[in-house]
DNA sequence: CGACATATTGATCCGGTTCAAAGCTAGTGG
DNA sequence: CCACTAGCTTTGAACCGGATCAATATGTCG
């Protein structure tokens, strides 16, 4: 939405994002490189199929990467959290949509200008690598999700992972948290219908495991009964 | 299995896997640190909640990522192809197991001497990066697979994605090739069961998609069937 | 050849999809 | 401020695809 510089010094994600990093002269010139930007809720941030010559930091809010189907479907595929890393470098073209799931702030850059940082700054491509290895860590635990059986099983693995995802401490998953999705995009995550997401959440709150709150609101009664 | 120093000069690898980033002397400091090594079909070269500190590059043959739930079944988590790279880097403790589907060469490194040389060596760092994108476009990819709701959908999915991975050039899939995973592997990775794969493969060939030929093996007969 | 593991095929049952309708929620404008 | 609409969510009923249980077939290795 709005698009205007940056402003490194009150970054809620400054030394968590990969730009942290880098030192001060280093981190200036990068800075420079890169404008800051709002999204609203489903504003797209990438499109897919297209020049794929960005690439940007999320600082605020929830970012979705999605693809869709032939059938028009949409299928998301990862989320992005605050100080993650979105646009595929080395990439021709981007084959992947990147989308605002709520309002959202994000460092946007060049990709050309970003690989030449990060050519640049060896630094910069070690947190890169680092940020890497987690988003793998986090998605081949989402492949482990969405390949479950059951609906309840998936249900209950990823109300887990959000509630991870949502908290602050490492591993510990937050008592209370509001999905950043809704429940046609949950269905389309999981494998499943909006029918069937929605008779899964009812299920768990009469079974005692969750308590919802509102229509995006979950807290966690009984974080075992969701398998530990 | 067996162990033997480096020979990168007759590496089948050698210009493809993230080493082939390093120059001649750089190259040789790595070659001393690592060492050769052969799986047997099977074999464990990394397990789950172990001491994580190793990692490896596949020279030959083909790997499994994978987890074991609660209730002992397996879930396979990415299927790692010649020139790919296994090993949990930066985390304390690997969280997946890491196993050979076939026969089966790695170059094995210390973890702690490998993220040294990542230090070291930024042109390293870099090639790591590259090839963690290629992995998170493949993993992306196969959440796209897994998620599908239907089984033929899964089925026609993966065997496209098996054969383009069995292909030597990038992105024509390979008219025919091995499966490397038993039906029991392919199921744990998709979320059916064996019947069901195997019920959807005899379907597949039935409606004239591809022919089978012995147990694994697979020839893609009408790959626009498959779904392009 | 014989024995074991893996794969296929068949019959039944259940969970999730599908189709349909009614409740909610939030946003809009009178 | 409230009525009203549009989109999202929940609930219900019937159907169907995949799971489950069970038996047979095929392949593999001693």
């Amino acid at each position: 939405m709005t698009s205007s510089p940056l402003a490194c010094a009150t970054c809620p994600v400054r030394d968590r994002a990969a730009c942290s990093a880098l030192g001060g002269e280093e981190r200036a010139d990068l800075a420079r490189l890169g404008r800051h930007r709002t999204l609203v809720p489903g504003e797209v941030l990438f499109a897919a199929d297209e020049d794929n010559d960005r690439c940007a930091t999320l600082v605020r809010g929830a970012l979705k990467i999605s693809a869709t189907e032939r059938d028009g479907s949409e299928r998301i595929l990862s989320l992005v959290h605050p100080a993650g890393f979105v646009g595929e470098l080395f990439a021709p073209v981007a084959r992947f949509e990147v989308a605002a799931l709520t309002a959202s702030e994000v460092c946007l850059f060049s990709r050309r200008e970003y690989e030449a940082a990060v050519e640049r700054y060896p630094a910069l491509a070690r947190a890169l690598l680092r940020r890497s290895s987690e988003d793998l860590f986090d998605l081949r635990s989402l492949v482990g999700i969405v390949g479950r059986h059951s609906a309840r099983e998936k249900m209950a693995a990823f109300l887990l992972a959000m509630a991870r995802a949502a908290s602050s401490s490492p591993c510990q998953p937050a008592a209370s948290f509001d999905l950043p999705l809704s429940r046609a995009e949950i269905g389309g995550m999981l494998g499943l219908t909006i029918e069937t997401v929605s008779r899964q959440l009812t299920a768990l709150e009469k079974s005692g495991a969750i308590r919802r709150v509102g229509l995006r609101g979950i807290e966690l009664v009984d974080a075992a009964q969701l398998g530990s």
